[in-house]
DNA sequence: CTAGGATTTCCCAATTTTTCCCACTTCCGC
DNA sequence: GCGGAAGTGGGAAAAATTGGGAAATCCTAG
């Protein structure tokens, strides 16, 4: 399960260095690629290879002559690209996912469970902005009775 | 499985260099030929000429005289060509489905699993803003439990 | 039927991009 | 303070894209 937030910068070159913390529990030391791809919320989402597959898999099967799903498949899937790190263990994210998410230098690594959010950080910002403006964030029905 | 997006561009002849990373899974190293056909949403479908097949002997196989199968024909089959790529892996594509596609430039490749789709970059861009504007993507029936 | 012109096709070469690797610096633990 | 690990930046080799040019083909007109 991941969990946590990190601050990091992406170089010239657009590689981000990812944290040894959360390096580690996601490729198990190396040994598992891992797969990038875009949200709605035009952040990305980070998957080790393996748990990317189910969740393709369920896309994928989404019937294709409905225009309701086409959107959602062209996002998801139209997005991924498995990625392997480079000796030093940095992430290579292309133009076209950088561009997608608004990326250029800081970022902002959130773990969420079975994959990590990465945010431009200035977008972060705004994210927590709106959820923590007014007092009383809105709750999503079937949440009036959840207790910390 | 074919995945990830590439923005790329034509070049003065109409030539659409296809990626490397997109080509040799697509043509499996050269050795197979492509399919290029048209999609209602105006873009492109690009096949390995292969996996084409089925598709068009499905489509072929829709009832005559319902009117209703009668444009899918039309277009899927219709516009499909079968082309090979050039010693430098470059598409030719033909003027009838640059006009119908909206394609005269800058463009995107959308891998689809089975498929590539095509876009005018553009066009590209109008379709995932409407997906992510707003900041609540619709979701269509039976997606609602869906998780990522 | 032949010749000219235009278009298409194929191939080569230069530039640009990508990829991989090495070295330096900084931070943390011991 | 010292050793090790992690993060950062840069550089060189390889590969890929881009553009152009020459040859072959097709079409048209004489």
């Amino acid at each position: 399960m991941f969990q946590g937030a990190s601050q990091i910068n992406l170089d010239a070159k657009g590689r981000l260095a990812v944290p040894t913390r959360v390096r580690d529990p996601l490729t198990q030391g190396g040994t598992v690629p891992v797969v990038l791809t875009a949200h709605p919320d035009k952040c990305l989402l980070l998957y080790p290879a393996p748990a990317w597959e189910p969740v393709r898999a369920k896309v994928m099967a989404f019937p294709s002559l409905d225009p309701a799903f086409n959107p959602w498949k062209r996002l998801l899937v139209g997005f991924a690209e498995e990625l392997s790190l480079d000796g030093a263990g940095r992430l290579l994210v292309s133009p076209e996912l950088r561009a997608f998410a608004g990326i250029d230098k800081r970022v902002m690594f959130i773990g969420q469970g079975s994959y990590y959010e990465i945010w431009d950080l200035e977008r972060w910002q705004q994210q927590l902005d709106r959820l923590t403006a007014g007092g009383s964030p809105v709750l999503p029905p079937g949440m009036e009775n959840f207790s910390l």
